[in-house]
DNA sequence: TCTGGGGTCCTAGGACCC
DNA sequence: TCTGGGGTCCTAGGACCC
């Protein structure tokens, strides 16, 4: 039988906030998202105190007040950094398949059983020392399990964060308990779906029929249940695959009516998804500009538009797209509009190898490449933005709450006093 | 006053081709 | 009067994940 683990740290965002400040321990902890709107990661304590998950901070501001909640500006450089600490740690113990920032399938084969129980409580150990982050790991026979195995860690302490699960008595014993809205692939419109047909727990569902299941939520539906059945339909994957999107979008602190601002945040955002796309070796094809009004005021002239860029040889240009989506804004751009969000997005994306020019194409590939890496050398050595294209400019975000970045800028790191 | 950002996969229906 | 069948590709929309 192979054996899948799921690691996933505690409530990941408020954990790195506490590893360089102690005195947050046991106090409510909340990190926002971009521009301070909603809450995104919550403590432990912050959970008990009834704030939900992608609250708005305003809705949660007499309770934050209330019981003095700590709240933090999301600090992605801190978590980022914090997250690969994490990984390599887990790297070490097992061949690891990362799934998001904050968890990672680990691959069992070849651990003997006896042991297994023994190794996961180790592996939790060590990225606890290692790195000051508390994780839970889930083990069982399929990687769905292994999320249920790693929620259970969460509910019962006494398992010193690692869970082991494969006899069927002790599968169908947790599943009988276990909320079927909390099963990985189960959200909230199936959740409802299933409960109006009396289904409230993972082993109702388990008893439904294959047939059932798969006419109600098709193929992805049918994977989950035999997944809960034991049988493993979702792989290990052993290398990352290529993103087949890359988006880069941000709101605004004030809504912007002017076409210059919306400019420089296009360029901007453009600009850091070509980075992201070079990063991973890939062209794009395609590009999708769009801007957006604030669709949370009712009354107010709403506006929301996309214009799809083709080009004709695959990119990895910032001055090529830049240029692009300069002018894909001016046709979306209308007056009298107060616009609260912006975006782009690429598609089509291949591997950078090989690529096939169009007999008309009027730019120097070779040129820009060389230009392109000399860039994000630069910029990967002396910081973000230390060269950019011209048109970008400062995105105005509210932010009224960071922490410092303990890990990544040498004037931010902690000080020990003697 | 104040409401995130970044992804994946599947299905259905229409266009189009032979 | 009778009006096929099979395949592919694309898109929009809907579901899900963190």
């Amino acid at each position: 039988m192979i054996f899948y683990a799921l690691c996933d740290a505690n409530n990941f965002f408020a954990s790195c906030e506490r590893v360089f400040n102690p005195s947050l321990n046991g106090r409510p902890v909340v990190v926002l998202s971009n521009n301070d709107g909603c809450i995104i990661a919550r403590s432990e304590e912050a959970k008990r105190l009834g704030i939900k998950m992608g609250e708005p901070l305003f809705k949660a501001r007499e309770t934050i007040e209330r019981h003095g909640v700590a709240v933090f500006s999301s600090n992605y450089q801190l978590y980022g950094d914090m997250s690969h600490r994490v990984m390599n740690t887990l790297k070490q113990f097992a061949s690891a398949e990362i799934y998001s920032i904050d968890e990672a399938f680990l691959n069992f084969e070849g651990i003997p059983l006896e042991t297994m129980q023994e190794y996961g409580k180790q592996i939790v150990r060590t990225v606890k020392r290692n790195t000051g982050i508390p994780v839970s790991l889930g083990i069982a026979p399929t990687k769905t399990l292994a999320k249920v195995a790693s929620k259970l860690c969460k509910r019962y302490p006494k398992l010193e964060g690692c869970c082991l699960m494969y006899r069927p008595e002790d599968i169908t014993k947790v599943l009988s308990t276990f909320p079927i809205g909390d099963v990985w692939g189960i959200g909230r419109r199936y959740s409802k779906m299933l409960k109006s047909h009396g289904v409230e727990t993972a082993e109702q569902f388990r008893r439904l029929t294959p047939e059932w299941v798969k006419a109600k939520m098709s193929i992805v539906g049918l994977r989950t249940w035999k997944e809960l059945h034991g049988e493993a339909c979702i792989e290990f994957e052993h290398k990352t695959p290529d993103k087949q999107s890359i988006t880069v979008s941000r709101s605004f602190a004030k809504e912007l009516t002017e076409i210059e601002p919306l400019q420089e945040a296009i360029s901007t955002f453009t600009a850091m998804v070509a980075e992201k796309l070079r990063k991973q070796h890939s062209v794009a094809g395609q590009m999708q500009v769009y801007i957006f009004t604030n669709y949370h005021r009712e009354g107010s002239p709403q506006h929301y538009e996309g214009r799809l860029v083709q080009f004709l040889t695959p990119t990895e240009s910032t001055l090529e797209m830049v240029k692009a989506a300069s002018a894909a804004l001016k046709e979306l751009f209308r007056k009298g509009y107060g616009y609260k969000k912006a975006g782009v997005i690429l598609y089509d994306i291949k591997p950078n190898t090989g690529i096939q020019a169009t007999m008309f194409d009027e730019i120097d590939r070779p040129k820009h490449k060389a230009l392109m890496q000399t860039i994000d050398t630069i910029n990967a050595h002396h910081g973000r933005s230390t060269i950019k294209v011209g048109s970008e400019g400062e995105v105005h975000q509210n932010r009224n709450h960071t922490s410092p970045r303990y890990t990544t800028e040498w004037s931010d790191i902690l000080v020990v006093k003697v």
